[in-house]
DNA sequence: AGTATGTGAGTGTATACACACTCACTATGG
DNA sequence: CCATAGTGAGTGTGTATACACTCACATACT
């Protein structure tokens, strides 16, 4: 039958392991990860503490937990990350009414810094995107988004 | 001109730092990998360790150098990695005539652990891909195999 | 008010990751 | 041969990541 046979090659390539899901996007990751920070390198953040500060920026104010909802990270990763940027003096946190709530915001000097950096982010991003082909990263950016909200709902 | 409007949009895309491809792709790494992570949880090994163990058993014997090239990995971030496997006994490190170069092998205990856990890894790797849909999920695969190509021979 | 449950946040621990640097061994050129 | 350059591998350091656990504060129920 025509329908078992697609059925079954399919099937073939989701069970073979050299198609892992986690392997592939670790992979590119590390790939993707170690260019940023290539192009960073002159500044005085890491790729991640960009895009950490750039959400903060975005958010204007929010409470730990939630900024960590956003950025898809987990809590007591946040809080460390945080903590080096708390030293610099980019970023800033304060108390809330609540008072088990941490207030994260950007200080005036985190917001010089975002901007700063923003240039080197640029040349970057465009450089990434120009290597995979405008047409084939749109997609993949399309394709981790799709990826990001089916897992985060349920897990 | 259309042409113009269009080049216009596209670029705004690129530069608009909600794209981030460095951003866009660790969120789905962290979210893919808990997942995994999860999934093997009961098991003796990460999934990160899987994925080694696995590549390892694939290349038979392997220079600890060409090792790291085929994973996409530093060579100092595998020779840390393979610490805790050679510990558990699932990996052996051997000598070569050249003796600088250390020659990697699964052992007999580490190939039993791979067999043990690739029906965990097929479960959690059958749930992602359902949950991304399989149609999109190839797809996904794909441009991360053109990301990593693109990007692993310059930088 | 007082207790129980829920929730925000930090710490302990362990892996993952990579740059800078160093060490050991190899190959090459005089 | 020996000096020099090249290459394979490990260490020091610092960030990234997250689970288990704990603590502090808040809310709800009686």
């Amino acid at each position: 039958m025509k329908t078992e046979q697609t059925k079954q090659t399919e099937q073939h390539d989701v069970n073979d392991i050299s198609y892992c899901t986690n392997m592939h996007l670790r992979q590119a990751t590390r790939l993707v990860s170690q260019a940023f920070e290539a192009a960073l390198q002159a500044g005085d953040i890491k790729a991640t503490q960009f895009t950490l500060l750039v959400t903060v920026r975005e958010m204007g104010t929010a409470p730990l937990t939630k900024l960590a909802e956003v950025m898809v990270m987990d809590r007591t990763t946040l809080t460390r990350n945080l903590k080096p940027l708390v030293t610099k003096g980019y970023i800033q946190i304060g108390t809330s009414q609540d008072l088990r709530v941490r207030e994260i915001q950007l200080t005036a000097k985190g917001r010089q810094v975002v901007e700063q950096t923003l240039p080197q982010w640029q040349q970057i991003q465009q450089k990434v995107v120009a290597r995979i082909g405008q047409q084939r990263w749109l997609q993949l950016i399309e394709d981790l988004q799709v990826t990001v909200d089916a897992l985060k709902s349920t897990g």
